[in-house]
DNA sequence: TTACAAATTGATAATTTTTATCATTTAATT
DNA sequence: AATTAAATGATAAAAATTATCAATTTGTAA
């Protein structure tokens, strides 16, 4: 954890930019939250617990800045809202989502198993990729058999 | 063309929705740029251009429905709208999105390439797969070369 | 056809999420 | 300490989407 913040310092203060106290409250609710998938509001509500002098435009700002230093992901799963995690810090690329469209939990696949596919792409497309997004919509094994008609399922919830 | 209007009106009649005037410019909007990826107002423009009496409520409604009906998708690709496109009519799984990221072009990968790692995801995750979203970001063949630092580009464009 | 009920529409208000503005505060530098 | 730049908080504004509701259209039944 404290390793963690301080590498992120580093990566902020060699683009110029400060941990602010505002910025450090921000990156802790990301980590301690890590394998959530938590939305701008949400991080907002969980960092003013802590320091409810913090202005929501802060945690946008922060977690733009983030986001632009390839600190963390965005990510969406068609419910309104842009959500964050944090990369991995050594992974190149991005691990995986199964979203349950009955419960709506996120689950991760944590491995890239998109290799073989990226080679396909990158040659039969001549597209130089740089990073990928792939989410599977369905049935989670805790709603498995709650489910009569799944089809009818898929439609307006997705993007 | 007509063919493909007729389907959908039975798909709406099936489920007991009229296929409107004002569905029917909507539906034939999307049919004629069913390579592109219309946001709702790019979907409005278009219908307005030819039915100028429309709202944008109804094409927002109309959108809404064909997609919980699944005769369209809806897509995201990170730039703060919703963008709709056809379903393949046979296609039981979407195809796959080559997002640029120096250009802004969606081009296509219109083959299912996730066979083999949809069964690894339903036996190793117990997850009963109904659909998927699957988008590469990265440099496209036409921007090839005009981009110094690709890495640099990821980042807060992208979800 | 006419009468009636239900579905649909258009205009617009309201909501939701995100971004922009700007005066003030904080931090770093001279 | 004075000076500059960076960052913040409050809040206005923008953008996209959804909700409301009176009016219109449609389908059905007398
Ligand atoms: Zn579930
Ligand atoms: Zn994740
Ligand atoms: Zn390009
Ligand atoms: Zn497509």
């Amino acid at each position: 954890m404290e390793e963690r913040v301080k590498q992120i310092k580093q990566q902020l203060s060699s683009h110029s930019y400060k941990l602010t106290p505002q910025r450090e409250a921000t990156v802790r609710v990301l980590l301690e939250n890590e394998q959530d998938h938590l939305s701008a509001e949400d991080v907002y509500l969980l960092v003013k617990d802590k320091s409810p002098e913090i202005g929501l435009a802060t945690v946008y700002r922060t977690l733009e800045l983030l986001s632009d230093l390839s600190i963390i992901h965005k990510l969406n799963f068609g419910d309104g809202v842009t959500r964050y995690e944090f990369r991995a810090a050594d992974a190149d690329h991005h691990h995986h989502h199964l979203y349950c469209l009955h419960c709506g939990t996120v689950d991760e696949i944590t491995d890239d198993w998109l290799g073989a596919i990226e080679k396909r792409v990158e040659k039969e497309f001549d597209f130089q990729i740089i990073d990928h997004r792939l989410t599977f919509h369905g049935i989670c094994y805790r709603c498995k058999g709650q489910v009569k008609d799944p089809k009818k399922l898929v439609g307006s919830k997705v993007t």
